[in-house]
DNA sequence: CATCTGATG
DNA sequence: CATCAGATG
């Protein structure tokens, strides 16, 4: 059993609330600027802008019915920068049931109270111990039925990692997977996170189907990075993660965006911040939706918001007709 | 004797170079923005403004002389961030003689280029062995006879908070003295210092005048601090730093700002970049400019830039005839 | 080249 | 509320 945080609104039950979500600022669609020569005099912070058509979609599942469910997966890199960056603005462009983030790197008690109180979702957090470490959240218009943090894992669950909602008829979890590391110094935690966390999702998996999302640290194969071959001894890239993702899959699951577009190039979700590899689109595909097998026929989508600024990835957009 | 660094520019003889300060960039007289908000899309860096009136000055000694001798304090916090902050543009502002910079929180390999090769001017450098922390700089048209580097003490030279000049008919001594700290944890360190420095001083005044400048992280009296009552127990105003500070003007030194205008009010260089203090004036002065009681029939006038922004402090313009 | 913390002021 | 360093990514 996963660890479940009682008290407050930690402990869910039931009813579930639906509303529109709050009209928070305008879209952030270009490069931001370098940080010595950043952040316009007036951030565009006042005008409220309408919602672009860039954000809409008809995808419908493979036997034709439209979308119903949107789920956003954004690794922020710092979620109180994040917000000054106005990485908010997702949730009045996409208008997301759920959106899940990791990297929030901000214990409980300095969380915004705009994050917090968001007008027409409900907002969990597992933070890391270590101060602005790791972390991870879900924001979500339906309340779950259930929430709970981490794996059960005293190795891992206090790094901030996990988040499990568990909803009528799925579960959804969002991980924050461990890095490992420059010189793969944490390769070894890396590698004793892998099966625990898939033994954790085939569990769910026993029970109802499972939409996994996050930051899982790999880019699975040679067509999910920029430079696969300056990397295969980098982390996010070496044997043994990528056979982790591997034998992930091989337990009945499918990386939703790679089932879409077998064979799309240079899609990517992360980019250094370093050498202005974003312009240059040297990045890493290393953010994930992954699907229950038999979540298939319900999926209509998996979209990168590579036009999306605020964090050194970019959000990531799954459809679903459920 | 104080340490006397040889080697590369640190040892230095009688040549006088005399040029025009190079033009650098424009007035910086603005408050600037706070951080979140902070610096335009395009710094005003390009502009090649002539320098206005507001810097000039036709201050004479008390029998007539004008001035021929322009010094400038800063106490920077952070040099490398005061540049970015456009703070060089004082040497177009001023056109001075020499400028001594406090707090420059940089080690020598990591001096920008700009700073220690300006056109028409010598620098010196001392650097804390402590990465970013204290550093004081000392930056002269002229070439002096000879520069030295600290106190020739163990327990402060460590923390480059001194560089003497000896030019002609003067030494010029820039101090960052020891702040006391929080809840005054190092007080101590601070009332080792001052008798160290009083006695450096007198020495070096036994053989020529001396003009002292510097951060002396103190405010001497009740005039010299917005808020006098609430300040006692704090760094800065405790009695006995005011204490230190009256003892070295008994040993034959001048405050030559208060020797000047006795009475003047609401006169700080220092703000804390908390609660808004700048705009509302609840400051300090901290930063001085002290001479030998010989001195007095040279000075002209002592100049608080109050308008000028780059740091916590502004800078202080000293000048003399000599 | 970013985020964060923690020391320092 | 700033600077900086150092850890982390």
């Amino acid at each position: 059993m996963a660890i479940l945080r009682l008290g407050g609104q930690r402990l869910l039950l039931g009813v579930l609330r639906i509303a529109s979500p709050r009209v928070l600022s305008s879209p952030f669609t270009m490069p931001p600027k370098r940080k010595q020569e950043k952040a316009e005099e007036t951030p565009a912070k006042e005008s409220k802008k309408v919602k672009t058509d860039e954000f809409s979609s008809d995808a419908k599942t493979s036997d034709g019915k439209k979308w119903n469910l949107k789920i956003v997966s954004w690794n922020v890199d710092g979620l109180r920068a994040w917000i000054k960056k106005d990485g908010m603005s997702i949730f009045e462009k996409e208008e997301p049931d759920v959106v899940c983030l990791q990297e929030t790197k901000c214990s409980d008690d300095k969380l915004p109270e705009e994050i917090k109180n968001m007008k027409g979702y409900k907002s969990y957090f597992m933070s890391a111990k270590k101060d602005g470490y790791s972390g991870v959240a879900l924001i979500s218009k339906k309340e779950p039925l259930l929430v709970t943090y981490g794996l059960d894992d005293e190795t891992h669950d206090d790094e901030g990692r996990c988040i499990t909602a568990e909803y009528e008829d799925f579960y959804l979890v969002t991980a924050y997977v461990p890095n490992a590391g420059r010189k793969l110094v944490t390769l070894d935690k890396r590698m004793d996170w892998d099966p625990k966390f898939r033994k954790y999702l085939k569990e769910l998996d026993a029970k109802k189907p499972v939409i996994m999302c996050g930051d899982l640290n790999v880019a699975h194969k040679e067509i999910d990075l920029a430079k696969p071959k300056g990397n295969k001894k980098n982390a996010g890239f070496t044997p043994e993660e990528r056979a982790g993702f591997t034998d992930l899959l091989a337990e009945g699951f499918v990386d939703s965006f790679r089932h879409l577009y077998p064979d799309k190039t240079a899609q990517y979700t992360f980019w250094t911040y370093m050498a202005n590899c974003r312009a240059k689109n040297v990045g890493w595909r290393l953010d994930y939706f992954v699907l229950s097998e038999r979540l298939v026929p319900n999926l209509c989508d998996n979209l990168i918001r590579s036009s999306l600024y605020g964090s050194d990835h970019c959000p990531i957009t799954l459809l679903v007709h459920l």
